[in-house]
DNA sequence: ACAGATTGACGCCGATGAGGCGAAAAGCGC
DNA sequence: GCGCTTTTCGCCTCATCGGCGTCAATCTGT
């Protein structure tokens, strides 16, 4: 199966009892920009899938954390550093990489919009780019199925939990973060409602300062620095 | 860091370009069993942590799928197959094995209370056993902490998901599924409310026997086998 | 056989919370 | 000042949840 599993020359210097699998992350780093979620990719250079898009990922060093691997990954593609990130899930399957057996822990980046991203459009060697997460080009691997259960989870986790202000600056106004959640939701959300239940969460703490555009200026809010990540979870079932 | 990085006899005949962690699956196999919540654990006969208990667990095969290999490795301590197993976590701290870079790909498992769990104390080479989740001997590895994570991960699953009756017979009353509940979440429950709101879900289905032991027959119930797994979740946050 | 104990099953009631909606407040451009 | 937009406050109603009383069916001990 591996092409290079018998070979022994001095190219081949890592030698082993038993076979192994190579371990890779990869990354599915979200951001709202342009009033739509979008979805960070890159464009493979080499085969497999030469010129196809695909997830920011790579191998793990030896002594490497997986999630320092993952933020390490991130950083390279777009200058990001000290983003949200979150294990997501493995994936194993053993015909999931051409080359042989690829075993890829994907984590799941949040992106504030304000975030300087590098490398946008450029034409640097390997191109990075964001892609409205409904406007997907064909991808390499099994990343569309990747994506498609990052993208199941940032649903999920924005209604049980607290994570929708890594999206955004770090202060904004409530019009700002109820439009984070209907982008993501895809649904239009009450602003009254919205309002008093995000209050009542007490997780958002009010700034002294306005933004002032259209009509009334909107009061800023920044997310409190101790509020606990996880809201805490009343029961749903039973 | 790799003793055998730079060895080239025979007994090392898999050789690679880069240095390649070891991939293993460990699994969190629960079950509820003389009113307690169990984890299986087997006792480990070679070093490192020689004698110790830990999770049963095991090398990926190269044509492996993941959840196959911890499929596998349950099988070969209990002899439990088809149980429920979902994948927790990739633990992949850089020191986390002594031997070298071992990544784990830890898996939970959850054991009806009827399935006969062969080796339960048997005298085999390689001993099983359950251990009560509040009772655990000290672990190998990080297993303590995998098993802590798992324990939370059940709590959580349990509340907001259909998940209690893999742990159960295929027939059961609805007092020995609220059991359940409350050992495992650790606190009680109104056997009014509880029979309401798991009756409202409607993900069981009552048969036409009963079971008889003390005080009046209970009425046996079954899963709803099309029932969808996930609770369709209400908005928790915000 | 009968009484009391034990467990299962049904339904009401008040409190709480969520969604829907009206209306006032505060700036902006003309 | 006057319309326009957006923010912000507050009320009302309905569904739901937890708490609890009560009856029904069977077992056990005498």
């Amino acid at each position: 199966m591996l092409l290079n599993s018998d070979t022994r020359d001095k190219t081949m210097p890592y030698c082993y009892e038993y076979p192994r699998p190579a371990v890779t992350v990869d990354v599915i780093a979200f951001t709202v920009r342009e009033g739509r979620l979008q979805v960070l990719l890159v464009q493979r250079e080499r085969p497999p899938f030469a010129g196809a898009w695909a997830l920011p990922g790579g191998f793990v060093g030896m002594e490497e954390p997986l999630e320092a691997a993952a933020a390490r990954e991130l950083a390279e593609e777009t200058g990001v550093e000290g983003a949200y990130l979150e294990q997501l899930y493995t994936y194993g399957a053993p015909d999931r990489d051409p080359r042989g057996r690829v075993i890829t822990v994907a984590y799941f980046a949040l992106i504030p919009a304000d975030a300087p991203v590098r490398a946008e459009g450029g034409d640097d060697a390997a191109q990075a780019r964001w892609f409205p997460i409904n406007a997907l080009p064909d991808l390499a691997f099994d990343h569309a199925e990747i994506i498609a259960y990052a993208l199941r989870r940032l649903r999920y986790k924005l209604e049980y939990t607290a994570v929708g202000f890594q999206l955004l600056p770090e202060t904004f106004t409530l019009s700002e973060l109820q439009r984070v959640y209907e982008i993501i939701l895809g649904e239009s959300l009450d602003k009254r409602n919205f309002r008093r239940r995000i209050l009542k969460a007490d997780i958002i703490e009010p700034l002294d300062a306005f933004r002032t555009g259209e009509g009334r200026p909107a009061r800023l809010y920044r997310y409190k620095p101790d509020a606990v990540a996880e809201v805490k979870a009343r029961r749903l079932f039973p």
